[in-house]
DNA sequence: ATACAATTTTTTTAAAACCTAATCATTTTA
DNA sequence: TAAAATGATTAGGTTTTAAAAAAATTGTAT
């Protein structure tokens, strides 16, 4: 009975794993340096619990930090931050296509999820989903190696007058968003054009799906991604 | 970023969550006194150990522990208790049935997923998978109030010679004795019948399935539970 | 009644994760 | 370039969780 931990390499708790998530979005794609405020605002937490993590990462030489200069993913940190923000959008998908959640309702359960540890389980759901490409909120979902699907996308507060274009994204994943999104039909996937943009305050007038007309702020616009009427998904 | 927690009236470490587990299993469905050594024997560690997390958890009234007499899951312990067990026994289901696991791998990974706190993922899960009555090893899956669907069970070693049934469940959960089964084609749903039993090792000589021919010690036979030919599963 | 086994209490260890306050390093700007 | 502001680290301490050892206590069988 007594707990079994899973025979792996690197053993993580879940808050050094947050945090090597955390820093993996903060540092972007070119794996920029991060400084501790930036992280210790991210984690809601003091720069003085950060640093100390931050020691304990570079221990387990999964950050290259030096000190007053920021940090790093190390390769290795990267593998797994990159296997966490996989798992994540994996169990997103998995609840929303089989289990029928809503794309609102998903992100706390895929938090927990996002720890289990089993690479077979993984790449046996990634099989059972048929290998999808974005998850439900039109975030891609990064290969074992890290290895991104690309795609043309622009927010759709930089369409002009007349232009068509298709929903494949969102920048904020905030509840109240996400839901007044689904409330208006702008989901995933959704063809629309935009008819007119008001000078004023650059909100927007569009049609969705060719049928229903509607009026949206250039906030709302500005978080929606859009694309060329391309496959949405997979 | 800060780990949200789950709002549920009662936040229990995992370690708290397997020591209810624990005392259930002991406890049977008597709810009968169990004593702090059992447990420490189940859970691979100290009386004193066991003792002081009895205090805890009849702190938050999951247990009735009176010292020196033993403890039994409170109503809310049992509850809770009952929702850790349906939540294995559903992954389980889910791993085999869904992901291809074969019924050997699953149980540390539902070790782990049991732990996932969501009531509405567990309700999803089981409408998912059809409201399944027994898991993988054949163990029934208590609904949502801790009711288990009846069946009639037996041990194989209690057939006499000429008795047929069909194979409905272990009693060993190891891995390897799953493995072996496996490998014999003993499996849940499998039809047997006693061709012959050796009175020397109370061994048996049984054909599986109507054809194939195979011995099996009693010490097997003691650990398979075959019941009256009926559906094997939901 | 007493010895022995089971149980509890008390104390200790240890790690994870966080905090406050003080200090130190770097950058900005006056 | 020196002082001020910003940012980061250290030191020291708290809390929580889990486990264990040692010592004391209780229950029970003979």
């Amino acid at each position: 009975m007594k707990k079994k931990l899973p025979y792996l390499r690197i053993m993580l708790s879940q808050t050094e794993e947050n945090y090597l998530k955390c820093i993996y979005k903060l540092s972007g794609s070119a794996n920029a340096t991060v400084s501790t405020n930036d992280i210790s605002a991210q984690m809601q937490t003091t720069a003085a619990s950060v640093t100390d993590m931050l020691k304990r990462l570079s221990e387990k030489e999964l950050v290259n930090y030096a000190k007053y200069k920021g940090v790093n993913l190390s390769e290795e940190g990267r593998i797994l931050a990159n296997g966490l923000i996989r798992r994540h959008r994996l169990w997103e998908v998995f609840l929303v296509e089989k289990l029928k959640f809503s794309w609102d309702e998903v992100h706390e359960i895929a938090e927990q999820l996002e720890h289990i540890n089993s690479d077979l389980l993984i790449q046996r759901l990634d099989e059972f989903l048929s290998f999808p490409k974005f998850d439900p909120h039109g975030d891609p979902i990064p290969d074992r190696h890290g290895k991104y699907f690309k795609r043309k996308e622009q927010s759709l507060s930089t369409l002009k007058k007349g232009e068509s274009a298709v929903i494949v994204g969102v920048k904020d994943h905030s509840t109240t968003f996400l839901q007044y999104l689904a409330s208006q039909k702008l989901t995933l996937g959704v063809a629309l054009t935009v008819q007119e943009i008001i000078e004023y305050d650059k909100s927007l007038l569009i049609t969705v799906s060719g049928k229903k007309k509607l009026a949206v702020s250039s906030q709302v616009a500005e978080n929606i991604l859009v694309g060329n009427n391309e496959k949405p998904n997979s």
